[in-house]
DNA sequence: AGCTGTGAACATATTCACAGCC
DNA sequence: GGCTGTGAATATGTTCACAGCT
């Protein structure tokens, strides 16, 4: 499947679980009007996980949500762990989006012990030296970084020591993983530098 | 210039200014090692801003910053506003990256009349009726939503509505804005499903 | 010798446009 | 008539490989 259309079946899903229920159907007309893509992209896209649309008729929704789900690993349960318990490692726990969608945070660490122990969203902040033991533990292979960006690389190579495969890095700064080793970088600062240049090519 | 050029400048600058000062220069291979791409991206990428690299030696490190800077309008102010006062609109108020880039929150919003008046970061949290006027008077350029997905589309028409021409939105959901508006969505679950899609390839 | 800048080759992604089915 | 599924065409992005300069 191509990179394009894995990262655009999140937003698909997204879309349909937010569409009303007065159809058990949907068009790809449908939802690329409002996933703001083309229809073309959405079947193409769609195509990908089988043939399942009817033509004249559309997609089943529910059918879909189920395919779309599978193929991105939702049906089971991914353990997570928020390393950094700041304001962004708080909203991430706070993420309501997680209960439907097999992510589930096991731990929420912070280098600092004034923070550990304090409760974000039901969770204690628990030392980073439980770490390790709670990735073992939980079977964790996803790990949520939003240390400063001075703890970063080594909060990514503890991590990947303790056996998680993918990183999500808030932290604005690249870290270094193993080959085997997945990274996802979100940052503010690129973001809104993306945002600044068409804003100037548009003035 | 190509998206993907764009998309990875700001990635070139950051590594640029966490580099050692130990040499002015630097090379593709050497820029290209620290952000985790090949040289011949670096090379082409940088090839837009001009021919500026020097043959044998490579790209004086302060000239680059600065390209770069001015490339993607960073040698401007860019008042920003942040509408929702949670979690990660606090985190966001308080991000550091803002001092040396020209972006200045100019106001930090909340629906909720409990969070008004709070203080964020040296931002009093301000009541969102005061939303459109702070924008015009301060000639805010971007407005970055964090509020529940609930109330994003609205956030959305009043920033485009008070002349904000581009939105970065953490909210889980589409906005709809005019044509000549840019959004850029930013969503934690969408990298999580994109993540366990790869770890369940690689399973 | 070392490194850039860049055409040419290749790979990936998007869009078009329409046959095929309901 | 409406809508999917998909080859073909196009556009975008990446990599190669090397001439050209210091």
């Amino acid at each position: 499947m191509p990179k394009a259309t894995v990262a655009r079946l999140p937003l698909y899903l997204q879309c349909l679980e937010l569409m009303p229920e007065t159809s058990s159907t949907v068009s790809s007309a449908a939802l690329a009007d409002v996933a703001r893509v083309t229809s073309a992209k959405v079947r193409k896209d769609l195509s990908y996980l089988g043939s399942h649309g009817v033509r004249g008729v559309g997609y089943d929704k529910d059918q879909l949500c189920l395919l779309i789900r599978r193929e991105l690993g939702l049906t089971q349960d991914w353990p997570v762990v928020i390393v950094g318990a700041g304001n962004l490692g708080s909203a991430l726990a706070n993420y309501g989006g997680f209960g439907s969608s097999g992510y589930r945070v096991v731990g929420v660490y912070d280098a600092d012990a004034e923070k550990v122990g304090n409760r974000v969203d039901g969770h204690q902040v628990r030392a980073v030296d439980d770490l390790e033991a709670d990735v073992e533990r939980h079977g964790v292979a996803i790990g949520i970084i939003t240390t400063p960006s001075s703890a970063a690389q080594e909060t990514a190579d503890r991590l990947t020591a303790a056996g998680v495969g993918s990183i999500l890095n808030f932290a604005p700064v690249v870290v270094r993983v193993p080959a085997d080793v997945r990274v996802r970088h979100v940052d503010l600062a690129t973001e809104l530098q993306i945002l600044s240049y068409y804003s100037v090519q548009s003035q």
